[in-house]
RNA sequence: GCCGAAGUGGCGGAAUUGGCAGACGCAGCAGACUCAAAAUCUGCCGUAGGCAACUACGUGCCGGUUCGAGUCCGGCCUUCGGCACCA
């Protein structure tokens, strides 16, 4: 027996799946289709463990699938536009395409060396043109469907990129690629209508049900759907309304004072008359200038001033105070806030700092306040109206509703839906990005590219500087161009995409990756999706599972395919760990996949990121465990060897301890089938087969069934094959005819797991005393009978009374004694 | 603050429907093989007491339901994640 080379056996297998039609995947009715989808990888340069980890599971379920008779689609790509290109370019002059594909030769080259059952015909980058050519024929989708368009407003702007960002992109205050503080700035961009479909995106979670309810809940937080009251008030010197958006509406007899955003226009006109106007306008610059942190943070200094400008609540006629406040987000609602001190904690401070008057108007009838010593608001969802005129008395919740039917019925206001969501900034200053394919002519204005002159083909001639300023404005072939309406002088945008806009839709291109006439053919993409296994980082909980069930929708309303929801289930795996930190460079303690491939091979690799934790979870990496799954992949090596050895023997009748070892096998067959299938738990499956394998060294030494040492081996190789592609094609070749990855799924014989007896433990008073074996099928009142009978039983229950006797088939008998 | 997940040996983890807590692996200890070491194989391995059979305790904490709770219920604690002045 040759020792086990995985090095050698690797390169072998390898060189075999890499022929063309290894894993060409074609439409096929006759079975049915199976979508299995990794997240694909940014090109930067080298895989890390997070990847190794997302692509072993994803193999195992891709070929897992395959072998269970699935017409399987499993491809990969690069998601090649971004920033990190563009830096290279900055700091080495490099170009950022050969960069690119020089880090995507290298990645591919790596993951090939994992031994990956992909399709690499169908291989997807999204930085090509015969990608982005679609991506912005997308673009030109959404904008004839109303779902594009530009606005100037104040975005969130990176320093540090040179580049704005959608709200998904700011992680509390920061850029969520390079961490540096974000900062607003007023700049007319382009966004996608996302809150276009806000609800839909609500409701359809509904339909997700293989998603994790957490990713749910988030996207579900994002979204922010509330329900409330939209109504105007007076403000009699200026002769103009202010709409304002509550969800308490029956606490609107309390209103003390109205709340605006520094950024609210009508405080132009408020200034106009108003006695302080220059301390006004100073403090909306003032708050204009604090940091995105200052301004959201809920713990932040609340701070404000008086307008010396009055408007009335058109509940009771009051006149209350107009302030400008730097809590109010101006985004949202109508950017104008009606101020209820006694029952919102951010009015009840507001008003605490700067003495203003706090009218009660809801009690607690099982346990009144006590006004006069209160030091807080109240804001339990339980009481009764008070000081509330005709509304006093009223329950709360039916309060509100009443409130909000006596403002329609009067005509200033009505019933408003919010959502916290905002639509998506999609310009990018940027140069490695899809151009966003628009024209500005001196006289037709905003023109669409036509789509036969698509791609709008990224320039070469510009210039990779840091700043405000797009590189692709540097371009002295880019930017003029003559007007496609008119043929006048015009010029081009010089904003390229989010790069999240090309990852939105890529696993639709999977499905039809060669079309040069649509970005897909509708029977291709509706034959394949929804991807029925897709599997990623928690990190795009919002961000990319958002955009593209954003996208699915918009296209499916296009009639470019026929389905809701782009993904029907959602595998989030945890991070990889090392000494209980996430592996970075910083913190020096990261492993690489390429020298651990190196010394033991990429099946010891997938094995162990596969069996040391539950997928879900965070996998502590360690060193010692690698070596012990390189130990098992030896024992195996060796023990189908000699297994082998016994085929040719002849055979006998099967003895007690082969009948209970072919009873294991398929125990094992059942619990693994059931574990990848059902639930993803690779690290029990794996459990399970080390246990078979401990089992079979118990023959080691000993002549086995030549049938059973056949069907062993035979069936280990097979449920192996998912988890070690490459130990199992070259045993599976040594021993077998074909190959070990054509072959069908394993099944478990049910006659071979049954038992002619089992054991059951005796509990006393519910603590395990005694384990006897008794015949299987033994019924529920045999087993009553028998438990006293048992010598250890008498022993244990002498000179006690048994009071009950609880018995449960196959498992146990209780006596409960006193 | 709100929402969510988790907490089990020295470590990673198992226990799928309320029914033997700790499968499997790592580390450790002992033995076999060897001149020796490595590799391999075998056995032991929650804590305390005991030569042992065995006994008591034990799944973050307190209480409850149940013949029986890691699992269900109520109340906490800790850690991690998301949202966070969204009216």
């Amino acid at each position: 027996m040759e020792k086990y080379n995985p090095q050698e056996v690797e390169k072998k297998w390898q060189q075999v799946w890499n022929a063309p039609d290894y894993y060409r995947t074609v439409e096929d009715s006759s079975r049915p289709k199976y979508y299995a989808l990794e997240m694909f990888p940014y090109p930067s340069g080298n895989l890390h463990m997070g990847h190794v980890r997302n692509y072993s599971i994803g193999d195992v379920v891709a070929r897992y699938r395959m072998m269970a008779g699935y017409n399987v689609l499993h491809p990969m790509g690069f998601d090649a536009f971004g920033m990190p290109a563009e830096n290279a370019a900055i700091a080495h002059g490099v170009k950022p395409g050969d960069w690119t594909f020089a880090n995507i030769k290298n990645m591919t080259a790596q993951q090939k060396a994992m031994g990956l059952a992909y399709d690499w015909e169908r291989e997807v980058e999204t930085c090509r043109e015969d990608y982005y050519r679609w991506t912005q024929w997308l673009f030109e989708l959404f904008y004839k469907r109303g779902l594009a368009y530009k606005k100037e407003a104040a975005v969130n702007w990176c320093d540090k990129c040179g580049t704005v960002l959608a709200n998904e992109q700011v992680v509390d205050g920061k850029c969520w690629r390079c961490d540096s503080e974000v900062h607003k700035k007023n700049l007319a961009q382009w966004f996608f209508k996302i809150t276009a479909y806000a609800d839909e995106l609500l409701a359809d979670l509904d339909k997700l049900k293989g998603w994790p309810n957490r990713v749910k809940i988030m996207q579900e937080n994002w979204i922010g759907r509330s329900e409330g009251l939209e109504f105007a008030m007076d403000v009699p010197a200026l002769n103009e309304k202010i709409s304002v958006y509550t969800t308490r509406p029956d606490t609107a007899f309390g209103i003390t004072f109205l709340a605006l955003a520094p950024e609210h226009p009508l405080i132009e006109k408020i200034c106009a008359v108003s006695p302080n106007a220059d301390a006004v306008k100073n403090f909306c610059e003032h708050a204009k200038s604090q940091s995105d942190i200052e301004r959201t943070s809920s713990e932040s200094e609340k701070e404000g001033i008086f307008t010396g400008v009055y408007c009335v609540n058109p509940f009771n006629g009051r006149e209350v105070q107009i302030w400008v406040t730097n809590y109010v987000v101006f985004e949202y609602g109508t950017g104008a806030v009606m101020a209820v001190p006694t029952h919102d904690e951010r009015d009840w401070m507001f008003a605490t700092k700067y003495g203003l008057e706090k009218i009660w108007v809801i009690d607690n009838p099982k346990s009144p306040l006590d006004f006069d010593t209160m030091t807080n608001a109240y804001v339990d969802k339980e009481g009764v109206l008070i000081n509330s005129g005709k509304f006093t008395g009223m329950e709360m919740h039916q309060a509100m509703s009443a409130i909000i039917d006596f403002a329609e019925a009067q005509g200033f206001g009505k019933r408003k839906v919010n959502y916290r969501l905002r639509d998506w900034l999609i310009s990018r200053q940027r140069y490695w990005g899809a151009p966003i394919p628009v024209i500005y002519c001196d006289k037709c204005g905003e023109v669409l590219v036509p789509e036969d002159e698509l791609p709008v083909k990224l320039p070469d001639d510009v210039e990779f500087k840091q700043g405000a300023l797009s590189p692709l404005s540097t371009s002295k072939t880019f930017n003029e161009c003559t007007c496609p309406k008119c043929g006048g002088h015009a010029h081009r945008e010089t904003d390229t995409m989010d790069t999240f806009i090309c990852s939105s839709w890529y696993y639709m291109r999977y499905t039809d990756p060669h079309n040069d006439k649509m970005p897909f053919a509708r029977d291709k993409v509706n034959y394949w999706s929804p991807v029925d296994q897709y599997i990623g980082g928690i990190e795009h909980a919002i961000l990319h599972l958002l955009y593209s069930r954003f996208f699915t929708k918009v296209l499916r309303d296009a009639g470019l395919l026929d389905y809701d929801e782009p993904f029907a289930n959602l595998l989030t795996q945890g991070m990889v760990i090392k000494d209980g930190a996430k592996m970075s460079k910083s913190l020096g303690n990261v492993v690489s996949p390429e020298e651990i491939i190196n010394q033991y091979g990429a099946d010891t690799a997938r094995l162990f990121i596969l069996f040391a934790a539950p997928v879900e979870r965070d996998l502590d990496w360690s060193d010692e465990g690698v070596q012990g799954s390189f130990r098992f992949l030896n024992r195996v090596w060796r023990i189908i060897h000699i297994f082998a050895n016994n085929f040719d023997t002849s055979a006998q009748n099967l003895t007690a301890e082969e009948i209970s070892l072919r009873r294991t096998l398929h125990k094992t067959i059942k619990k693994v089938t059931e574990d990848v299938r059902d639930r993803f738990a690779f690290n029990t499956a794996i459990s399970a087969l080390m246990e078979l394998v401990n089992a079979m060294h118990a023959f080691q030494d000993k002549p086995i069934n030549p049938n059973l040492a056949r069907e062993l081996a035979r069936d280990l190789l097979i449920m192996l094959a998912p988890f070690v592609p490459h130990i199992a094609a070259e045993l599976w070749s040594k021993f077998f005819e074909g190959d070990v990855h054509k072959q069908s799924w394993t099944t478990f014989d049910p006659a071979a797991i049954v038992e002619d007896e089992v054991e059951i433990v005796i509990q006393i008073n519910g603590k395990v005393r005694e384990h006897v074996k008794v015949a299987v099928g033994l019924s529920k009142s045999d087993l009553e009978k028998l438990a006293p009978t048992l010598p250890r039983v008498d022993e244990l229950t002498a000179g006690k009374k048994i009071v009950k006797v609880i018995a449960v088939p196959g498992k146990l008998i209780n006596i409960v004694v006193k």
